[in-house]
DNA sequence: GGTAATTGTGTAAGCGACTTAAGTTTTGTA
DNA sequence: TACAAAACTTAAGTCGCTTACACAATTACC
């Protein structure tokens, strides 16, 4: 197996990848618009902001950190999630510095549909793959990712 | 293996890549410092021209297909690496309409010494892959790629 | 206990890569 | 010859991020 040549075609895959990623998506709010509110497209940031906090709420800083953006990012993801109506601030009551992520209530459910949407290409591409295939995949997302992640830190 | 699993890991992994491929990365001009131009970043797009134009020659509008941006996108990019005599534009005997942008005498190697810079943390990643996960991660590249690319074309 | 450094969040300003819309020149065609 | 289409560029605007700064709350420390 040619390295090199995989390497090259990394190279010219990644960037288109990222713009068919974050390319505007048919993903939006409208399964809230029984609420009368706005339909708004959904970034693949807000997408991220709703799957952690399946996981429970998180403070800004938190979110901030898992998704490796700025504490300003993450403020602005959670604005907008909270002008649709979709998460809620509340204070921590241990530490009133920090704020803390969670859905509002009912809006789990939501959540979940919208984020399925999301997942439904990434599922038809794993789709068509073994399942060692597709855990090499993932495998190997998480390496390139750790290595631009440290490859920017120089002394 | 539960492919629900993959698919949540994938959709948090793949945003927060993204951020570390665009990610200002410390490659730079830096080789052409001696011609005493100024020491500027280089985007994705731009490794993604260079690497396009190893294969010859190429019209704006074909760069712009290959790369998957707008023509104005490709432009762009071309004006840069322009501006920092990496490539020239000269105009298409055969129809003046298109312009071809092709490697300043003499910089296609300065380019490779670029690509190549751009290329290191890749290989690092892959190099701790075995030949199948490497070639099935570039296979899953792929396929996402197609999956999202076809996603957002609706009637 | 009071002052100082640190931490968590938000605001302001700005940047870079992209988009669509519109304009220019050249080409094909009825 | 006139007209539509194509290739590229210019112009204007959007979006997601960044750094720099401000502010409140906490912690450290003498």
């Amino acid at each position: 197996m040619d390295r090199e040549k995989l390497v090259d075609e990394t190279l010219m895959l990644l960037p288109t990848l990222m713009r068919l990623v974050e390319r505007p998506s048919p993903v939006e709010f409208g399964e809230m618009a029984h609420r009368g509110l706005p339909d708004v497209q959904v970034s693949p940031g807000h997408i991220q902001v709703l799957i952690a906090l399946t996981r429970g709420p998180r403070s800004v800083g938190k979110l901030a950190e898992e998704l490796g953006v700025s504490p300003p990012a993450a403020t602005q993801l959670v604005d907008k999630l909270t002008a649709h109506g979709m998460v809620r601030r509340h204070n921590d009551p241990a530490d009133r510095r920090v704020v803390l992520v969670d859905y509002v209530e009912g809006m789990h459910e939501v959540a979940r549909t919208i984020v399925e949407k999301r997942r439904r290409p990434l599922q038809a591409a794993l789709s068509k793959m073994t399942d060692d295939e597709a855990s090499a995949f993932v495998k190997g997302l998480k390496l390139v990712a750790d290595s631009f992640g440290t490859a920017g830190e120089e002394s």
